[in-house]
DNA sequence: ATATTTTATATCGTAAGCGATTTACATGAT
DNA sequence: ATCATGTAAATCGCTTACGATATAAAATAT
């Protein structure tokens, strides 16, 4: 029995698991907008900045195309993107809002943060240590990445 | 533009690349067992406590029993765990470890460890941020779970 | 004891993820 | 200019996740 190998001490584990949970907690809120996460990441990415292909997408989110594409054909069926062929660059598929797509920022913005607020009310967590958590997962991200 | 709905204020957008890029990390190291990341998690909760059925083992990860089921039965197919009805309870199934998949902790022990240490070489995180960063994940899971 | 409800697992459908390969276009080399 | 190489997306196959539903056995109610 190695104690390296108990799932209590798995910091992976630990991710794992919270990234699934907060997944979850969000949910119900991007449910009311129709959306999953991540096609909520690649909104996040275009309200940003509208109007990029699909490689940059994909690298801000650190994802690779094979899961891009089809999750842009997804949201394209849904009328909140539009994809269409780069103009310099006929390889590129050049991904845009369409005013659905533009409109629920502020639907997004009503809905998200103070759904989000509540369901972590319990989490005894200050936005302190929220920001210290940010900064070591930055480091864990940075170094793997 | 809602700095709320900003990409790089998103904790939960860090956990979810943090967990996909350790998973990644993870990846070629289980590659020489033979197993996936969620199967290895499996393998953890049966060397801690061998022959549980499915409930206990979806509990222990926090997954539903329709993901950990299909997850079982490729690992039946790999050989490494046998499932058979319960007897005291006939809805049961008990999962147990295979001859091959108690062996494999030595395995585990030898490759995932060291593997996982020179991945993580270059993360400036200490031991002791670790801990930190441990403590503020069981924080997270324990108020959305 | 029989009917109702709960529980354990399995099945189905859909959406991610990702390794491997393919296709179309662009770029650089000779 | 032609050919080789590189790059952007897309496609394919497989494994998770998970909501919804089904099925069988157990527990409870009447």
């Amino acid at each position: 029995m190695h104690k390296e190998l108990r799932l209590d001490n798995q910091i992976c584990f630990r991710l794992y698991s919270a990234a699934r949970l907060v997944m979850q907690a969000y949910t119900p809120l991007l449910n009311e907008l129709g959306i999953t996460y991540p096609q909520y990441l690649v909104l996040m990415v275009l309200w940003e900045k509208d109007s990029q292909p699909v490689n940059d997408i994909a690298h801000r989110l650190m994802l690779e195309t094979n899961t891009v594409t089809p999750l842009l054909q997804r949201m394209e069926k849904l009328g909140i993107v539009c994809r269409r062929k780069g103009e310099q660059d006929k390889r590129q598929q050049i991904v845009s809002l369409t005013e659905k797509g533009r409109e629920m920022e502020e639907r997004a913005f009503d809905i998200i943060p103070k759904g989000m607020g509540d369901r972590l009310a319990n989490c005894p967590l200050s936005i302190n240590d929220f920001q210290h958590l940010a900064g070591e997962l930055d480091s864990v991200i940075d170094s793997l990445k």
